[in-house]
DNA sequence: TTGCTAAGCGGAGACAGTCTCCGTATTGTT
DNA sequence: AACAATACGGAGACTGTCTCCGCTTAGCAA
């Protein structure tokens, strides 16, 4: 879902406007979370409601415009990983990576990641470069090869909503590299 | 957070109005989700909305009454498995079991799933229970040491997030019984 | 340039949901 | 029977979503 809709280019004037729509957005996302107001948005923006809703016909739309940009720039975090020497550690350390950037990203993402279907392009990126480091340290022997990347995605998005969540009452919760540790012990080959 | 708020007993038509509530409120929650409208719920109960306000100060105190009676009776479902032959085969079968129940619940009791301060009397129901089954797997040696109860309550949740929210796309998603299963590979001795 | 047209804009306003305030009604007690 | 104390409920203020449609502008062609 880029800024090209189909057929001809947009308009100047409609790729301004979704530029700054996109920006506002994330903005206000990361600032107020997933509810944010959109009609706020478009005001921050300097457009009416109507273009707001031009652009992306809901909230989802949005959220996937704005979890699109940040997905890519998870996604180049990944590239030293795919050279590292032990295929099995790289994949455990950007797993927890993942989590992270879901967490900073305060789980705007989370509910974009699980959905595998085309329809969202931060959810095909992501499973597109963990499925690298996947494969990877499957050639290498040193995970089970029975277990796909999308149960690790399931997984690993399961973790950050835990740890999004998680009210932090008396016991403090486990930290998510804990989390992904022990996910990684029942997946290594032994 | 049972109908006795503190002191004295409600009176009559106070407990009466809780009641209606709450049965509004997970006939309507069921059907509609943890967003469906509250002043709605309160027509369904045959109250005005100030009453249901009184009661429940807001959404997510009416959700945790809800939950939490939910909680009881998926509780009383692992009273059998206190019991097994193989206490770590019957932790494994109560967390798919947790699952189920969150998925059947439509998650509505997944992010209380989570806090296990004592403001959600959901949560500690479920963390209590959870907690049996696991001193008794690790008393038997059958799973590690180290593995909190939260460790692997957190892990569930996330698991029945997860499945709840996969948009079916082409591939079908992995079941929760998969998945659990991962995680009891990490988890049990060897 | 000028003029034309498709594309795009934006704000008024209909609608839905949340939550409060306060006059009225009910309960349980003496 | 009378009277606190408690609870009720609906009007309405407020916030957010989303649409409709008359107006503006970009881009193109003459």
């Amino acid at each position: 879902m880029t800024a090209e809709t189909g057929r001809r280019p947009m308009r100047a004037d409609a790729r301004r406007n979704y530029e700054k729509l996109v920006a506002a957005a994330t903005e206000s996302f990361l600032a107020n979370g997933p509810d944010a107001s959109l009609d706020d948005i478009a005001k921050r923006a300097g457009v009416g409601p109507g273009t707001l809703y031009r652009h992306f016909p809901n909230r989802e739309a949005l959220l996937d415009a704005v979890c699109v940009r940040w997905a890519d720039s998870v996604a180049a975090d990944a590239a030293p990983l795919l050279e590292a020497a032990d295929p099995t550690e790289a994949l455990n350390a950007w797993l927890v990576r993942l989590v992270a950037h879901v967490s900073e990203f305060k789980g705007l993402a989370a509910a974009l990641l699980l959905s595998s279907d085309r329809k969202h392009d931060t959810a095909w990126v992501l499973h597109h470069t963990s499925d690298e480091l996947v494969e990877r340290a499957k050639a290498a022997g040193g995970i089970r090869a029975d277990v796909t990347t999308s149960e690790l995605m399931q997984l690993t998005s399961g973790i950050s909503y835990a740890c999004g969540h998680s009210k932090q009452a008396g016991k403090p919760t486990s930290t998510p590299e804990r989390l992904i540790g022990l996910i990684m012990d029942g997946v290594r080959t032994r």
